[in-house]
RNA sequence: GGGCGGUUAGCUCAGCUGGUUCAGAGCACCUGCCUUACAAGCAGGGGGUCACUGGUUCGAAUCCAGUACCGCCCACCA
């Protein structure tokens, strides 16, 4: 790279590094004897493709691991899928679907064999986007949910904890979708308000031989057609309005069944008729009851949505017609009493649009008690931290109240429960075919390979993905509390920091813990940062319908990954929603641009090692060495908690800022004759310094910017990176420094003010003469603000204006002539300031009760205030006397 | 309905255990500049009753209570 482009052009440069760092194998770790820094990605669906949100959770996690790596650290970043077994299936199905094909067509193995198919072909993309993010994950340690290792970990695992007791099959109310024929998960049914009816039915007491009596109870129902499914009528046990029921038989209209009144909390008094029907079979909290009670289930719909034989009447009829038919029956038979209009919500399938049954169903369960306290300590006790702490709170409400996990899944994708069914119905849980055979044999030795079933369902993704930061290093270690961790696991494990959405805090954070304390002893992260959910300018969620989600890539391709990377970051703070808006990835442009062309400045510099050094520039030197030096210490504070868009920031504005608009500046050479004059060595080094110091602070959000320059500033020895050039030290205490500049500056600032106002151009020389016996940084003021600075005792007699830097005077001497009135205006304006302020600190000090009870500290800066602004009143009205008799 | 969080400049946010001249930052906006690194730039500037109402306090953006609105999670009432 000889002579620099006037715009930084990122194609050519990122994809040649990332293809050179690969090539070096700087991403790879091994276990060695320094620190380790460990990230496990969040698998991204392995059909996925990158978007928004994985933009911003990648960047975060590479700007971690690539700070800690320039820490001096060992740092891993494990990467892989997810083979997501909801959505991966879905998308299977609907590929054969618009070929024709089902899936109960071809079967189980056919099926599989498409989603592999499926699976090699899209798998994989998402992995290869994150490289073009410059994410520097250890790709040789790739891992798959799915792949044979880690699928056995999942097998172990399900049988060690069925061999603990913990796991059971269990009967659960799944959404069932009588069209689709299956069961889908709570995430894909929508509730719509639907208007339906509210029928309020008469049911007769019965006399005790199943004959009704002229007694009855109202109850009130939007589904009449499920009645003879009915196995209880339930009452509130406060309600007095039912107390006469108590112990009542009453009978089922139309069919005349006999069923028990009963009492429950769950009862809402106040709703409908106070009497509720109990239909276990079909409604979740009817079930409930049900089980509190002991009542019979009776299942009279079937899987297609229509009434069975054990409805007795209307069999073989869909529940809709059914309902309708029913309505009618019931009225002849003068049980209904009314009907009234309703809108409740009723749960949709997402995919067919059928009203959702709830149907029972035998599920696996894995206990949570345990595994709920032990993950709820290791947050209590701060051994795992959420960053923002606030999530704790919704942690510990989940925690408190976990609901046993069901595990199965009536799906095929994924790991199949190794639950083997004899014959008998009876089954044995082992890890695989063989072992299931011998255990069977030994219940009944006539059992052979053939006469065992293996359960249909698959697990839960979750209840692979929460072995995640176990597996990835070592697949033997989970289901085997005994096995000794190899190499990886032991130095890698517990991993440090995790970057994910807090809409997974219950599905896989949560989990992780309890796996990492089952099978570790200990927890899997040190620390959890929840990012936002990325949304659009105007605060909708991204999604593909809307269209409003960019591709990532697109804008990698047109700003550069650098610019995508911090135009991210810059707005967005731990746990708070992003609101994507372009504008900030332009931004992020322009800071590329900006630092591209400050380098071009600094590498067209040449040196005169015998120069002595300006003024100006030594006072910058040391200043910008104590303002690099406070920097660095502020960003290390913001990293350690977390505080990464403040970080950036910090480094943004020390680099545009302190660096380009003021150090830079100050050091400039002049030019003679339209050439630039050299620079002396010693500035020429320091200048060089901090450049690199500066990228190197940028370098984990700007990897590829930073790489191309940091190789370009200095010779660099074969394969030397700045990946593994070290953090700069905070190792400058100079607050002197820092004060005189910030002083000096603000007098630039003021000058510049003077010429702006009165349109006099930067490049005419002025004469400003400061009331003082000294100033800081003399030479420096007169470079940036173009002026000949004089220390004067008196002011006053020339033409121009007077300013005021903190309590110091000044005047800009100008040859034209200055708005009296003007000037006048203003500078009473100030003094009403001035008093008004005065009098605010006045009546503070006068307050008995604020210097009897405010600290020394607070009294004495007061006390400071009042004598600063004594002296700006007094030479505010020196100023305005002046003005007024030069009227 | 239950729980949690929020409300500060046009936008996105910071402001830690009340007290630095506390009302801030970035972007956007306005004005003037194509000044030998950068117009993706330089210099200057305007802009907020800190949601509302009360309370605690010598002192409140900051602590407490209530109200309004917004967001998220859970349950979505036969």
């Amino acid at each position: 790279m000889n002579e620099l482009a006037a715009k930084y052009s990122a194609k050519e440069v990122e994809d040649k590094w990332y293809a050179w760092w690969l090539a070096h194998k700087c991403f790879h770790s091994e276990p060695n004897e320094k620190q380790p820094y460990t990230i496990v990605i969040p698998p991204p669906n392995v059909t996925g493709i990158l978007h928004m949100g994985h933009v911003l959770n990648n960047t975060l996690n590479d700007v971690l691991i690539r700070k800690a790596r320039m820490d001096g650290k060992n740092a891993c970043w494990v990467p892989g899928t997810d083979h997501a077994s909801i959505a991966t299936e879905s998308k299977v199905v609907a590929k054969l679907k618009a070929q024709g094909i089902s899936k109960e067509d071809i079967g189980r193995e056919e099926f599989l064999r498409h989603a592999w198919e499926w699976k090699e072909e899209h798998g994989g993309i998402i992995l290869e986007q994150l490289r073009k993010l410059g994410c520097s994950c250890d790709w040789d340690r790739t891992r798959f949910t799915m792949e044979p290792e880690l699928s056995e970990a999942v097998i172990n695992t399900f049988v060690y904890f069925y061999k603990k007791g913990w796991i059971y099959k269990g009967v659960r109310m799944v959404n069932w979708d009588p069209v689709a024929l299956t069961a889908v998960s709570d995430d894909e049914v929508i509730h719509k308000d639907t208007k339906s009816h509210f029928y309020h039915l008469r049911y007769f007491i019965s006399d005790g031989n199943g004959k009704p009596t002229d007694k009855f109870l109202v109850i009130a129902t939007t589904r009449p057609e499920t009645i003879m499914a009915d196995a209880a009528i339930c009452v509130n046990p406060k309600d007095e309005r039912h107390f006469w029921l108590k112990g009542k038989k009453v009978l089922i209209p139309l069919i005349n069944r006999e069923i028990p009144v009963i009492e429950d909390d769950y009862v809402e008094m106040d709703f409908g008729t106070g009497c509720l029907k109990v239909t276990p079979a079909h409604d979740v909290h009817d079930y409930e009851i049900g089980l509190r009670h002991s009542l019979p289930v009776l299942e009279i719909i079937d899987d297609h949505g229509k009434l069975n034989e054990k409805a007795e009447i209307l069999v073989g009829e869909d529940r809709f017609v059914a309902r309708k038919k029913i309505v009618k029956m019931l009225e002849e038979a003068g049980n209904l009493v009314k009907v009234e209009d309703y809108t409740s919500p009723v749960g949709y399938s997402e995919r067919t649009d059928a009203v959702i049954e709830p149907k029972l169903s035998a599920q696996w369960f894995l206990k949570m008690e345990t595994l709920a306290k032990m993950a709820l300590e290791t947050v209590e006790s701060g051994r795992t931290k959420f960053i923002p702490e606030k999530y704790m709170n919704t942690y510990r409400h989940w925690m408190e109240n976990a609901r046993d996990w069901c595990i199965s899944r009536q799906l095929w994708w994924g790991q199949r429960i190794p639950a083997y069914y004899l014959p008998d119905g009876s089954y044995v849980v082992e890890p695989t075919a063989e072992a299931a055979l011998k255990a069977a044999q030994a219940i009944n030795p006539s059992i052979k390979a053939e006469d065992l079933r293996q359960d249909e369902d698959v697990l839960d993704t979750w209840f692979s993905s929460w072995l995640w930061p176990i597996s990835v290093f070592d697949p033997q270690k989970p289901g085997h509390p005994d096995h000794r961790p190899n190499k990886d696991l032991s130095y890698y494990y517990p991993t440090n920091d995790l970057v994910t959405g807090p809409d997974i805090i219950f599905f896989w954070v949560a989990r992780m813990i309890m796996a990492g304390e089952e099978f570790m002893g200990r927890e899997p992260f040190s620390n959890v940062y929840f990012t936002g959910i990325v949304r659009d300018k105007i605060g909708r969620k991204m999604s593909k319908t809307l269209g409003n989600s960019p591709n990532p890539l697109d804008l990698i391709q047109t700003y550069g990954a650098d610019a995508v990377r911090i135009g991210m970051l810059l707005c967005s703070s731990a746990g708070n929603d992003i609101f994507y808006d372009e504008a900030q990835i332009k931004q992020g442009a322009a800071f590329c641009n900006k630092i591209w062309n400050s380098y071009r400045l600094v590498k067209g510099f040449s040196v005169d090692p015998s120069a002595k050094q300006a003024p100006a520039a030594a006072e910058a030197v040391e200043w910008f060495r104590a303002k690099l030096s406070d920097t660095v210490a502020l960003v290390e504070d913001h990293y350690s908690k977390f505080r990464i868009s403040d970080a950036l920031m910090t480094i943004y504005k020390l680099f545009w800022d302190d660096y380009c608009s003021w150090y830079l500046e100050a050091i400039k050479p002049a030019f003679v004759d339209g050439v630039a004059q050299p620079l002396d060595k010693d500035t020429h080094a320091a200048t060089l310094e901090f450049f690199e110091a500066l990228l190197k602070l940028i370098h984990p959000v700007m990897p590829f910017i930073t790489e191309e320059l940091w190789q370009d500033i200095a010779e660099r020895r074969e394969g030397e990176t700045i990946m593994f050039a070290s953090t700069p030290k905070a190792d400058c205490n100079n607050p002197g420094a820092i004060a005189g500049f910030a002083l000096a500056s603000e007098a630039v600032n003021a000058v510049r003010g003077v010429r702006s106002q009165r349109n006099i151009s930067p490049r005419e020389q002025l004469v400003l003469k400061v009331k003082a016996s000294d100033f800081p940084c003399i030479p420096v003021i007169e470079k940036l603000a173009n002026v000949k600075l004089e220390l004067v005792n008196t002011l006053g007699g020339e033409q121009g204006v007077g300013i005021m830097v903190r309590t110091t005077e000044m005047f800009v001497v100008l040859s034209s002539s200055v708005n009296v009135e003007e000037e006048l205006a203003k500078a009473e304006k100030d003094l009403e300031y001035a008093q008004k302020f005065l009098a605010g600190v006045r009546a503070k000090l006068s307050n008995e009760r604020f210097t009897a009870n405010a600290p020394a500290a607070v009294i004495e800066n007061e006390r400071k205030k009042e004598a600063d602004s004594l002296s700006k009143i007094e030479s505010l009205e020196a100023k305005i006397k002046q003005l007024k008799n030069s009227k």
